[in-house]
DNA sequence: CGATGGATTGAACACTCTCAATACTGGTGG
DNA sequence: CCACCAGTATTGAGAGTGTTCAATCCATCG
């Protein structure tokens, strides 16, 4: 996380540090993994490596959830149907994100890859069986649940309050971070408008025309369609209303 | 859950039976409690009983989260606020509910009383002590915030994909199961429409009009408004377009 | 019984959507 | 390497939904 983007991070209060409560863990001394990531390679015997292509999907809403995945290159759209076909993307998975630990046994959303992507996948009885024996574990897994619903809340009042520039300021500041972009460097964008406004409830037009304002505003510039740099971080930051 | 309205149900998927996982404890045989409610009880020893009135703050945003909560009378509204004021409503917790559990140092959302409230209140710290011995406490927990996540989730999808009266639909409907609400019942409001319009992200006149427009459609009549009868469940399910 | 706060309704306005036309990009095949 | 093609992005104009502002109604509570 750059220092200077990092204060423009949403609200995320610190996570608690559960592992004090754990009881130690005999075959675990320090400086051993302490990420959910880390852990997660220790199952890899069990792994298989996966490639999809653009829009192709990984899975779908309503079947079983037997395994959980970290994706190694690419990105993927998470995604949520109303019976008449309207679309919300609940969230972007990218490089490097895990996903998979919702107790559920069914798919609650269809997966489908927005760029090629490739994916670790691990069978979710595995990892079970893995936390079942490792409080360690079981912490990372309540802190990443908690996370994931802390950034499903913040997106709630994002949808909730703001309007369309407003909250295309607030998506462009939240992928910057979670891709721990430098200032100045380009922005890469691997969804297309269509999937952003589906996912900040707007439709691809007026994501375009958000994207236009920001740059007559010399908030950012557009290089491509899929790179932005972002040019004035105060002012998207202001546009945000972070607190 | 009234066998007529369990149909409508939003889509939340089976939760996984984590217990088949979970270590078999000596001091639990067959029968024991099996909800986090069941395990908050034998805490009791531990908990206070904490009263506010209608809009009293119970606690606010960044507040250290060092209590999880059982609500035994009245509503809760959790809400979280833009730097310029703007708020939204997280969600509403009902009597029997229980919050607090997110791994989280500081409270993520300010919670206000919607009516006069009475809580129990139990240290962290003890609820924690006892979920590290016990394995099933430990599901539950997980259980608890995988739905709390689906339910955020079902919400982005009400806010990204619905029009005003599509929301109101899906905001009653839900309200109903969630309140084990039987056909015929008076569905109990107790919040008012500024309320349910910042948990909707509408403004209470689009509120006032979007229950108007339902009254006139005979999908419910307004006996006060506080208080609805849901008329005609197959056109509010239609609305809310629940897959 | 008046006062207060919330609910409701109306009218004008603003923002976003819809529909349509055009421009651009990336990939394909010659 | 270039021309073409399909898909996507962008821009414009008009329509629609929800907001804003204002007035009125209603219920509750001194």
């Amino acid at each position: 996380m750059s220092i200077s983007l990092s204060a423009a991070r949403n609200p995320s209060p610190a996570l608690r540090n559960g592992f004090s409560l754990a009881q130690p863990h005999s075959s675990h001394v320090y400086g051993e993994p302490r990420t959910l990531n880390d852990h997660l390679r220790s199952l890899r015997q069990y792994g298989s490596r996966l490639h999809y292509r653009r829009n192709e999907t990984v899975f779908a809403e309503g079947e079983p959830a037997d395994s959980v995945y970290k994706v190694i290159n690419g990105t993927l759209r998470l995604c949520r149907f109303l019976a008449d076909g309207r679309r919300h993307i609940t969230d972007f998975v990218l490089s490097g994100d895990i996903m998979g630990f919702l107790e559920c046994a069914d798919q609650p959303a269809t997966a489908e890859a927005v760029t090629d992507v490739t994916l670790m996948s691990y069978p979710r009885g595995c990892f079970d069986r893995l936390a079942a024996s490792n409080p360690e574990i079981r912490a990372c897994v309540l802190c990443h649940l908690s996370a994931n619903l802390l950034e499903a809340q913040h997106q709630l009042l994002v949808m909730g309050c703001q309007s369309a520039k407003e909250r295309v300021a607030s998506f462009l500041l939240r992928l910057a971070e979670r891709t721990d972009l430098q200032p100045g460097e380009r922005l890469d964008l691997p969804m297309g408008r269509q999937d952003i406004g589906d996912h900040l409830g707007l439709t691809t037009e007026t994501i375009c025309r958000a994207i236009s304002m920001l740059k007559s505003d010399g908030a950012l510039s557009v290089p491509s369609p899929h790179e932005l740099v972002l040019k004035d971080l105060r002012a998207l930051r202001a546009l945000a209303t972070e607190s």
